[in-house]
DNA sequence: TATCAATCAGTAAACGCTTGCAGGATGGAG
DNA sequence: CTCCATCCTGCAAGCGTTTACTGATTGATA
């Protein structure tokens, strides 16, 4: 075992509160003291038991990142935002598998975070996402990340205003008969996709386009999903001259199966995704791009607000801003 | 706050002692006795302090993943695999940046995990880089993941297997010009590197090749790492007419480095990479895969084996195997 | 000079568990 | 019937901090 803080205040010559107090910056400690108190404490290699300090302050010193799935480049690197917000102070980052499908918890997510964090922030999972809301309504601090939200502070960027952009994009470039490759119908909890595809709509009659419900296809928010989706898309009768994919990932999956059915994107269809993902470049692919990053910082940031102020708190809505990056996978219909 | 093991206890008609052992499944307890317990502490809605339990039992029942990069496929993914294996029991999971060269942290180490996890993943950093290597000599129980060590158990891909079975694939092919995109020549941690280039450089003498050093270009394990490399491989005199990419990322950037100078990947020059990374599909990179989920949770229960034997325990090295997919970026020299 | 606020430091009571120890039952063996 | 091992339970001492209180100085103010 390392050194206790009973040593530290024997050796330095004063109490364990003075001890407390000097190594952690409090006031009303005199300036030799604290100075004596620090420079014993790394004599000794002294640091704080983290089980002790958070038994007795009641602060855990924790925050937790609530997310459906943690290699996926989006949760991935909003976690990695977070981090990067934390790593500047003394909080740690406790990560917690939370709403995936695949694999449920048998445990009630309020009871797993109780004593564990001060507070979370939660990835794409909307505020009425069932463990979510429940979070929310034992008042357990959280800030939301993907999605926007009334009841807490959340972090995200307009997804109506995503969808529309990509479409107009499209539009733009002459395309009438628009695709879109959203995500699964009964909805897992991602209010985004309805947002981007009202935007889609939006932007589509105010050009003067009727949505067509047979050009839409439901896959799941991944690159199968959008192989899959861009496979049935191409089996029916009529079929779009551009698509709108509502993530990058399924976007990659569309190209795919393009590819596969000898189509060019690009060429044959125009394809639009959104995230900015990393490997987009390398596909070529317009993409819609978001700040993925900074969005984990904010979030982190308005968290450790909310913690230092406590009740009088007011949540924040933070959307930030996308932007459209062209490439050659959006291109104006093969016809002009 | 919510209820303490003494109401419970009272609520019962036992003593906290017998809570305790009743709901961590201790023996000696007897079935009724236990069964009133475990009832009334869910009527209560109980749920230990963790803090509490941490100081009187001095386990954390917390695991630490020591990464140097949160977002990037390799190491989100080996995360992702640990993540899964904790989710199996009750143990909780920190997560902590170490060794990343453009964040370093002023407090060391060792100090930072002390009574804070009982023990470490560590991602992709070797056994002898400093703050892993004071880990180890500080007896933190650890497991390493992405290299092979004899100092701690540790789950790896033989790496230089993997530089044999890519190169062998190209040298199959027809090439004798074959290039090396490696990582930064001053070694950040990355064994990995070497022995890889150690496997290719094999592979090519076995066949009669001499090795030639300005086939090989530096650049750091990033997609910009393997352009610049690429770039830098076409500025020669003598171009090679394949390629092997030490990493997935790198042959990304590699072919986006081709495709600018006109060429294309898998008819100019051919190109394997290494790791199986999801979009190396779409790229229609041929790939040496390791399975970095499993990777992942193989060092997790390492960790947890070596936890539960205690001072007994024998590291253990377990190598994974890995899988050359072969796809169209690699092919015959254009002569052939 | 008496008063008072501000500063510094120590005492000791939590914080909510775990666990060594000991005592009381119980039941089978001798 | 006695003895002993086994099972069940409670007592109480920690585990290592934080923090309300109290008290002692000190210097400034009236």
């Amino acid at each position: 075992m390392s050194a206790t803080i009973r040593e530290v205040a024997t050796a330095a010559g004063v109490s364990t509160a003075t001890v407390s107090r000097a190594l952690r910056g409090l006031p009303y400690v005199d300036e030799a003291t604290r100075r004596r108190v620090v420079e014993t404490a790394q004599r000794l290699d002294y640091v704080a038991s983290p089980s002790a300090s958070r038994l007795a302050s009641g602060r855990t010193g924790t925050i937790a990142v609530l997310t459906p799935y943690v290699a996926r480049w989006f949760f991935a690197t909003v976690i990695s935002g977070v981090a990067m917000a934390l790593t500047e102070g003394p909080m740690d980052l406790l990560l917690v598998e939370v709403g995936n499908p695949e694999r449920p918890s048998t445990v009630p997510l309020e009871q797993r975070l109780r004593s564990r964090a001060d507070g979370a922030v939660a990835i794409a999972l909307p505020d009425d996402h069932p463990e979510i809301s429940q979070l929310i309504e034992h008042d357990f601090p959280l800030t939301v990340v993907g999605s926007l939200s009334d009841r807490v502070s959340s972090v995200a960027i307009n997804d109506i205003e995503t969808g529309r952009l990509a479409t107009q994009h499209l539009i733009n470039l002459g395309h009438r008969d628009i695709g879109l490759i959203s995500g699964a119908t009964s909805d897992d909890g991602f209010a985004t996709q309805d947002d981007r595809t009202d935007g889609y709509n939006e932007a589509l009659t105010r050009n003067g386009i009727t949505p067509c419900p047979s050009l839409t296809s439901f896959g799941s928010f991944t690159r199968e999903g959008g192989e899959r989706a861009m496979v049935e898309l191409l089996s029916r009768e009529t079929t779009p001259t551009a698509v709108f994919c509502l993530s990058d990932e399924m976007a990659f999956g569309a190209i795919i199966a393009l590819r596969r059915h000898g189509l060019t994107p690009g060429v044959d269809v125009a394809l639009v995704g959104v995230d900015g993902h990393p490997q987009s470049e390398l596909a070529n692919l317009t993409t819609v791009a978001q700040p993925v990053v900074e969005m984990g910082r904010l979030a982190a940031l308005a968290l450790q607000e909310k913690l230092s102020v406590g009740e009088s708190y007011v949540p924040s809505k933070q959307s930030v801003s996308v932007e459209l990056i062209v490439r050659s996978s959006s291109a104006p219909p093969k016809g002009n």
